[in-house]
DNA sequence: TGTAAAAGTCAAAATTCAGTCAAGATATTA
DNA sequence: TAATATCTTGACTGAATTTTGACTTTTACA
């Protein structure tokens, strides 16, 4: 098996040099070059990701809060010898790890292997979804924004999860119904519109924002 | 084969120089800062443990006494030179040792070296997994919580098992069945439902926590 | 601008589900 | 074999979720 490892650091040179090397190594590397991209990738499922720290805007330890909940593999840090240590030392957490610059490759090469046979064992390929700054999780069946967790029903999930794996695609309320109960939707009942407004008070609430368009006489899709 | 050496202490220059040290030397050191990390590392199986003594929380010794039983492997404890004398002696035992501070890098890898060739252990510590303060063993199949053990029948340790090898993962209850039982699971199982009470019952009563999570409609979760 | 259809809101009722318990069945040990 | 531990079952309860229907608001279009 392949492990597939996300590098995310904002300069261009040195991850080229890093995913040249991983790929050459057997892995497949991929990046992102900020933390937003970052968390789109997350959908790829990497087994592994090599966090930078300092990056414009949402920088590695703000990431690595935000998507610690959701996201099961180790995450390794990247990072100047001194600086930073003690924010680094009351992150780690679980399977994390950092590297300093500046490090040789077979160094990273060594850490990511030790990490990646220890993790062989607990790993599960949990279906991950990201979609703006909210991370649902399938397997585990959590939903979290910016670190938070917004707890969902089980149906209030279901419809969720069926959105949002069609992102884009609009969805009437009888398609909702069969797809989610299982059931022929005789009639309008009312009850997924119910849910849909539970729904998007939970992401109000807590995202601000709902994620859920309205496509008037026609159904509902889920924001891109 | 590369030994693992897992260095436990809360003084980030002192962990940084022993690792880089052993590091050069051909190990692979690996770090906690406190003694809830160390726990969590000792999933990785480490050779040997480098324990400092004076730690915030729940100290060297205290975390000795508790893994004791969990980890065959020499632990080799860092101490002030005449601080703590008398406790250590009456802790000492098996492959332990002590290196009192300040010590010469040779001289640490020289002990290490010592005890690592004296040990031929027998690798089924491998199957070790820590979660939080619970230590589980799935090859002796037992669990123990800050040094007391909780026994667990047949059934109850193999739903628990199932759960902490795939943590933060929902299993229904047809599927915790199915996976335990190896059967097919024929209509409603309030079998597992049951044992799951069971093991609440227990984990609770010694740890004062139950780790176990319900999401209503769906099934069981680890708490991660 | 008025109106009818569609969508949104709300709270109460209905239902489903998880937790509990006790007792019977089965397996294990002395 | 008896004694003991473990597993299984089914009934019961209270809690959480789901569903319903009456009501309000928004929208599209005449």
């Amino acid at each position: 098996m392949q492990y597939k490892i996300l590098i995310v650091d904002d300069e261009p040179m040195l991850t080229e040099l890093l995913a040249d090397y991983l790929g050459d190594m057997g892995y497949l590397p991929f990046m992102a070059t900020d933390s937003v991209q970052a968390m789109e990738k997350l959908k790829e499922s990497p087994d592994l990701i090599l966090l930078d720290i300092n990056m414009p805007g949402m920088d590695g330890l703000e990431l690595c809060k935000t998507i610690r909940d959701e996201v099961t593999c180790p995450i390794l840090f990247l990072t100047a010898r001194d600086a930073e240590q003690d924010k680094i030392n009351g992150l780690l957490i679980g399977g994390d790890d950092y590297i300093t610059k500046p490090f040789s490759l077979p160094e990273v090469a060594a850490r990511i292997s030790a990490h990646l046979r220890r993790e062989a064992r607990t790993h599960d390929s949990s279906r991950l979804l990201a979609s703006q700054e909210l991370l649902v999780n399938l397997s585990r069946r959590t939903v979290h924004f910016k670190g938070t967790e917004i707890e969902f029903s089980k149906r209030e999930f279901d419809i969720l999860e069926l959105l949002l794996t069609h992102a884009g695609q609009v969805f009437d309320r009888e398609r909702i119904y069969e797809s989610v109960w299982g059931l022929d939707a005789s009639g309008d009942s009312g009850v997924v519109k119910e849910h849909i407004r539970k729904i998007r008070q939970k992401l109000q609430s807590v995202a601000g924002e709902d994620y859920i368009e309205t496509v008037w006489g026609v159904g509902y899709r889920w924001k891109q």
